[in-house]
DNA sequence: GATGAATGAGTGTTCATTCAT
DNA sequence: CATGAATGAACACTCATTCAT
């Protein structure tokens, strides 16, 4: 048997949950910059020497606030995930995805996207994160093989498929575009389009 | 015919300048999370007090900074518009204008996509910024009008023809992008075929 | 037996009485305007941050160095108040307890004057502090009803029972009165000519 | 001709009233603790560099406000003071010159009680100040010395027929008291009971 | 005489983190 | 495991005052 006595510690599943749903609220509501820790942990109820309890320090609590939703935003952006299905579906799929879990977890996506854009996001392993979206990577490579995508370098392919995705979705930026099924669905005509060979 | 280079006493161009410079270094270096105002008066060279002396507090000294980059931005993207030329040129000098732009200030670029992206863009009024780009606005309509461009929601037009320029251009999302002439023709061709009717 | 003195890492009686003394000091040496937080806490040997457990902020500190003053001044006032005595006795008591209560804690006393002439006076609840003291106008009352106190405005009567003993007693004000018996005794007697009918 | 270059000055008599005026608003509105050279300049419409022209420093602006105050104030108290009359009547003029020059200045008044009390009041001599007073500590003495007045430690005759008018004059610490005539009277009539033999 | 600019020293307050309990 | 208490260091900001103009 083995016990990590530094990183898996008692593991009160209830604290933690609620030191995970803190800290999206507090940096949510006064951002990065005023979110402290005694904030955040008197938004989850308990002493912010608790909070050291469970993370190592206030990096740590930020980073794998992000990377916890970064994995939760990929399970359900992969769901139901079929290599094999028609191109188009299958990008047309994780759009809904994106929408769909936007709306329900607004306050993820709003952390996330905060979190990317700070400074914190130095101290993500980047290839960590793009693991989790490696198959679609992997069907953009396909799409190019097979001649249905246009075979540019990628980082261009993804500005056209992931992140204008993302920008729509974050009331930030367009307070107008509202998340219709007919929205998203022309919203990705568009990316299609601009893709497709 | 005498000179004053430094009319010491009054209110001092070289120290506004040396503090607009300095709040883009030091944010830039360590983000706005950990910026302090002391930390750039010191980089500015110039006491914290005086600082204040320029702006109202920290706010003013971080939104002033962004505004101004902001117009000078523009000022940039617009420079040559004729908004009378073919749709397509229009569009592409825009992108060319840009990528210029991040090339050689690509400190301003990052400061103003840091703020854009951190609670301090609240404070912004964001219908004076965008007056900046409206020219931009006005010819992406009549593109509608004449059946150039696809009728769809500005909001999703936008985010095919300028965030994606954006993102290829911030070296904090994409690392391995070239920001050669051909890439950024190639690019600006996804781009118009994703707007395009 | 073992005795903790000290139990490191519990809300500490020391500290506080050490701060409540501390910033008595500081304010009788230096006055109000000049007395600091961090002069304060320097004084009683804690941090400044240390303070901020103990007190919300530097108004909290003021103002409740100034009620507890006033409400141990009030208990020594009335000790062995009795209300049914002569009601000459009643305030002739009051006097010598003020005068002794002034003579063994005068920097309590300065301290709880110049704060009462400060514009932190405003932030205390004024019916709270004077119902410490409320015995004593009940007795004033009941003397006017009894024809033995003349029956004028309560603030006329206060003025003249209460006020001179504050006046002799201060330093500041009268550095000649030397607080004898006798002195006081002859004090009172003109505070009681007054009132009397 | 004798011109004092440092002391005198030009005498724009219209900027130093404004500071005049301009102090005692800024410190009866904010206090002493708060109040700054550079508030008290700007209400007075002048620069705070230009206020060292009339003043040596803060202090010297504080302190010169006070004399002048109470210099205005001895003025009035002694209008048509004869030192011949009748003692009781004297006293009792000077009652009423002291209730009509509150009533009319409160917030000089205002400014002399919160000086008087905060440590500045150290700054100033305190003989200097007696002196404007003095003809009124004459004909205490005369009343002693003619048997009208009890003969006691002057210290307390000042008590009592000073200080109780100051306080109830005073709305700070006599909200309720009303400065009408009749009550003006009557409170004088308890001093006189407390000081006559 | 009058002033806007400049500043070192200070303000009240919060920070991330540690530690004894 | 959980915590209240503690703190040095930092925070944003204002101070009284000087100085070149």
């Amino acid at each position: 048997m083995i016990v990590y006595f530094k990183t898996m510690r008692t593991r009160d599943d209830e604290k933690q949950t609620a030191l995970f749903k803190a800290t999206i609220k507090v940096v949510n509501e006064i951002g990065f910059a005023t979110s402290s820790v005694s904030k955040i942990a008197k938004e989850a109820g308990v002493s912010p020497a608790t909070l050291y309890v469970y993370y190592k320090n206030k990096d740590d609590l930020l980073v794998s606030t992000y990377i916890d939703i970064k994995q939760d935003m990929s399970r359900v952006l992969l769901a139901g995930f079929d290599p094999d299905g028609p191109l188009r579906d299958i990008f047309k799929q994780v759009w809904v995805h994106m929408f769909d879990y936007i709306s329900k977890n607004s306050s993820y996506f709003e952390y996330a996207e905060q979190f990317a854009n700070s400074p914190y996001s130095q101290l993500v392993d980047k290839r960590e994160v793009e693991k989790y979206f490696e198959p679609l990577i992997l069907v953009l490579q396909k799409g190019i093989d097979q001649k249905i995508i246009k075979d540019v370098n990628f980082d261009i392919l993804k500005a056209f498929i992931f992140y204008p995705v993302m920008m729509l979705a974050n009331p930030k930026h367009c307070q107008d575009f509202e998340t219709s099924q007919a929205n998203i669905e022309t919203a990705f005509g568009l990316a299609w389009d601009a893709i497709k060979l």
